[in-house]
DNA sequence: CTGAAAGCGCTTACAG
DNA sequence: CTGAAAGCGCTTACAG
């Protein structure tokens, strides 16, 4: 079956193909007969633009991009427990193509290969991309901003860690959602509260340190300097972060760290002290990550909507709402809800324990 | 940055741009100094062939589509449980595409809208995929096959239920299954085992059947005629094929029916029956749904090696080893091996019990 | 409001 | 083994 062209479409209706063109792009300037006559012409025909020579001759390709890393997706698609970040992403930003017309593609990076430059720059020079949605890794992998940028592609930078220039950043209110946990925690009845913050060189780092010392304050409640620890994000810094608090003489009856790693690290930590949680401390984290949802105990946090952000994502890629060259100054940031997930890692702190006789 | 093309490459090597074509396509017939002349020119300028260009030239677009339920698929992605089921296929097809320098491009139809013909129509003249996997119920739809057929695209019909013309089709092993998972009762004690089948019209309730009767007469074991109830592979007629069972006056100790839906139905029938499962009936089902895992209690089932699947439907696209109109005679069976996954629905078949005194 | 011409970056079919 | 020409199906930039 020969596929039909905007030739055949021009024949049928009596138009020259530049009219079936201005029809099909709902542009201005055709009179409404012309319209339905080209209109009825393409119906009858089942006549659909070839995405290919769009792309090739105009400035829109109709595509846009995902990037992830290529070992977390493989190792969450191998894992068996479905690859939950991916599969929200990946509803958001199809529903928004769906509804605009656009196709999702969805590419793995390998972040750590010597040919990142060249990988990207080979992906972006075959598939031409409207856009491209950055998930973390990549949203703060500098190598594929820079190269983002020199070739003008717009993107978004979905939960960007680093307050890095270029691109429209989607995050949640890093501050808000800080003073929210902290809140919860405070409900629950706790009044020493360690906090274990992530490295102070990034804006979320800060922000969530603010969000903490703001609920705080706002409970009337001091903050021994003692209970706030340093750490870097990572699982390890957690771990030793949440064992100099447990060693404090007067130990805090929680702990929120402002990332699920460091909370998990947190979790080891007092393992490690024999206390148990939530029993004799509370842990909350951040993220929402898988791992929180599958540690023992599990853990309360803190989710992104990351349903929405992607949504949003799309959105302003297909609208060209994002400048291809924004830099710092310019770069809007999209500030989006989040959401406290209770689970089991929180609990009201011990009552003063009857010590029962020594064993 | 103006985008690097043919002609940059073909400059800088001094040939012209066929010879560029010819070694960007690993084409034979280009003297070894050239092509490496070539080589290094596209790699000093960082050249990658525009896929659009490619697609709207040739005759392949370097492109394959996965056609999954839009409805479904949405539902799987809200519901937080991860889309367990496509993360598998994308997984094994992405693993493919990688390595065959492919795109893969995931594609939401409306199997229910009316105008599922406009909608595949649209999408195969804007794509031009070189192949489209299906997945059910795509695999299924006599429209989608149809279009597929006309449209001279090759495809991929994934754990196909019934027996239609065309494309190649990837399934288990049903008959091998079905006396494996047959084996697994009989290996508990059981020797009094209900069977429920699916739809007879299609050839995978068949050789499922098949099985189960292999399975049982290799055990020396009598099949009651009773104890074969057809359903068609929805809940409802599991759950009536279930009471039925579970009302005979011998009543079996063992429910095989031959889909997890199925099997849910019965799960309902025991409860009506006031059974419990597996204490005093076990049930087994098969396709490893997600429903399956978390059922109460989560089912013993048989699951489909969809990774392995997947990454073989893909590979087998991009060879080009799936003729495009190949009909029922040519089409090639790929069967896979298969995986029995033993949950809380399958036990041991009970003592006779101890009757206590009435309550 | 409409159209004729040029060109996007490649591959095809052919010639040598 | 290599290349000149034509053309894939559209949009752009322009003219009227």
């Amino acid at each position: 079956m020969a596929s039909v062209t905007i030739y055949d479409v021009a024949n049928r209706a009596g138009v020259s193909i530049k009219t079936v063109s201005r029809v099909m792009n709902a542009e201005p300037n055709v009179r409404p007969a012309t319209r339905e006559k080209v209109e009825a012409a393409a119906e009858a025909l089942g006549y659909s633009p070839n995405l290919s020579a769009r792309s090739l001759a105009g400035s829109k390709s109709f595509v846009l991009t995902v990037f992830v890393d290529a070992s977390l997706t493989l190792e969450h698609w191998a894992g068996e427990r479905g690859a939950d970040y991916l599969s929200r992403v990946q509803y958001g930003s199809t529903l928004s193509c769906r509804e605009g017309g656009y196709h999702l593609m969805l590419e793995l990076i390998d972040h750590d290969a010597p040919r990142v430059r060249q990988e990207v720059n080979g992906l972006l020079a075959a598939l031409k991309p409207d856009g491209v949605i950055l998930t973390p890794p990549s949203s703060d992998n500098e190598i594929v901003l820079d190269i983002l940028k020199k070739s003008g592609t717009p993107f978004v930078r979905l939960g960007p860690e680093q307050d890095l220039p270029g691109g429209l950043c989607m995050r949640l209110d890093d501050r808000g959602a800080a003073r929210e946990m902290t809140r919860l925690l405070i409900g629950l009845g706790h009044t020493r509260i360690g906090f274990v913050m992530g490295d102070p060189l990034w804006g979320s780092s800060r922000a969530r340190r603010a969000g903490f010392m703001a609920a705080m304050a706002e409970a009337g409640l001091k903050v021994d300097p003692a209970l706030i620890q340093v750490g870097a994000y990572t699982y390890e810094s957690g771990q030793q972060a949440g064992k100099a608090l447990l060693a404090l003489p007067e130990r805090p009856t929680a702990i929120f760290a402002s990332s699920d790693d460091m909370a998990l690290g947190c979790l080891a930590a007092a393992d490690e002290a024999g206390l148990s949680v939530p029993g004799d401390v509370s842990v909350a984290g951040f993220d929402d990550s898988t791992a929180s949802r599958f540690s023992r105990p599990s853990l309360t946090t803190v989710r992104q909507p990351l349903v929405e952000m992607a949504t949003s994502a799309a959105k302003a890629l297909i609208s060209g709402q994002v400048p291809a060259d924004c830099d710092r100054d310019a770069s809007l940031d999209h500030v989006d809800a989040f959401k406290l997930i209770e689970r089991q890692s929180t609990a009201p702190p011990a009552k003063a324990k009857v010590r029962r006789g020594g064993r």
